[in-house]
DNA sequence: GGAGTTCTTTACCAGTTGGTATATAATGAG
DNA sequence: CTCATTATATACCAACTGGTAAAGAACTCC
């Protein structure tokens, strides 16, 4: 299968590696601290370029947040598919630390990076991050859900706050890689926290 | 007590003010995303003034974070104090879900955001992050360690374990009010994260 | 071969960034 | 009053910010 050829000059560089490629600056250095000039040299290519294919800064990390779940963070959507609870939120938790303490990777979560380094309350990209925030919730505690009714979790759990608990470990472990925490320190904190899980 | 006069023309506005309403800007907006014109306007005073007076931004940030932990943030040396481990982690829960989702303040937590918003891993801001989080834990795990001392915790409790999974709570109740998670549903959470804890 | 389209290159823009030089005003000491 | 000292106000700086205009290069279609 090739590519239908488009009429005019071809595009001399491959968008989805340049995409990595920011993806892995905003990562990094969050959304107010990469520039454009940063990014530019990063993704190999001249500012019009950028603009061309992909809009402006803003509308560039928000594809590159939506490449990061498909990619590097695609572990939230696989572990809904475990055949547990239990295992749902083992494999979540596991995700995190294996994400976020890869020496190959900026040793954060780009997520919770772009939520905290963009402009706050008045930035739009801030209500993205929020209905995202409640779309990962309500994807957990649908699981959840359907955990009760397979009678894989006691009658009586609220997934509503397990669904929540789990999304705040989440976050927290990557707030503490972020500050320099190890593989170690996080994977028993992992531990912990699944000790609050029903039996 | 009166303040001992040093020669020179006397400072016009008060320090611990001025360093309040930057205090509040960083909270609200991050390192990165808090310009000096933004600051000198909160303030009241003239560049200048700002930099005879605290040196540059980032020790300006520095103080301000100072300042956060002595007093809005106090809860968590305060915390320390009750007399028993469960006791202590209730009191730093609630703490943090007070804080963020006080009304009158920012909506988020001013070491978390901060730790987040700075220029990343080079950024000597982000070395101070790393020392004060270790503190943190240090901290309560010191406390965790008198408790199983004291009989208050069981023999085999994991101190070190047990103070990293509070702070990991702790952080990731921080992002969720930052994106927007409201109080009852923080509640929740702390309410998830104490089953956790040893009977 | 145009003609039309799309990308790249170079140069540029106004606005803002963190930070400072200079001159002047207000104080205490002598 | 003069002197040393410290703060203020005004004006300024080079570097960088996100973003773009204009001209030429590479392609498809006819």
């Amino acid at each position: 299968m090739k590519a239908t050829l488009s009429p005019g000059r071809p595009r001399a560089f491959d968008t989805d590696e340049a995409l990595d490629q920011a993806m892995r600056l905003f990562w990094r250095k969050g959304f107010l601290g990469t520039s454009l000039s940063d990014l530019t040299e990063a993704m190999g290519i001249s500012r019009p370029s950028l603009y061309a294919a992909f809009g402006n800064k803003e509308s560039l990390f928000r594809r590159a947040v939506e490449r990061y779940f498909q990619g590097p963070a695609a572990y939230l959507q696989d572990a809904l598919n475990e055949p547990t609870a239990r295992k749902v939120v083992e494999r979540l938790l596991q995700g995190v630390v294996n994400l976020v303490t890869d020496p190959d990777l900026p040793g954060t979560c780009l997520w919770v990076h772009g939520a905290l380094s963009c402009g706050g309350t008045s930035d739009p990209l801030q209500e993205e991050f929020v209905k995202q925030r409640a779309q990962g919730h309500a994807d957990l505690r649908a699981r959840l859900k359907r955990a009760i009714a397979e009678c894989d979790l006691p009658a009586g759990s609220d997934a509503d706050a397990l669904a929540r608990f789990v999304q705040t470990v989440n976050f927290g472990l990557s707030v503490q890689a972020a500050t320099g925490a190890g593989r170690k320190e996080l994977l028993r904190v992992v531990a912990a926290a699944l000790q609050a899980w029903p039996a």
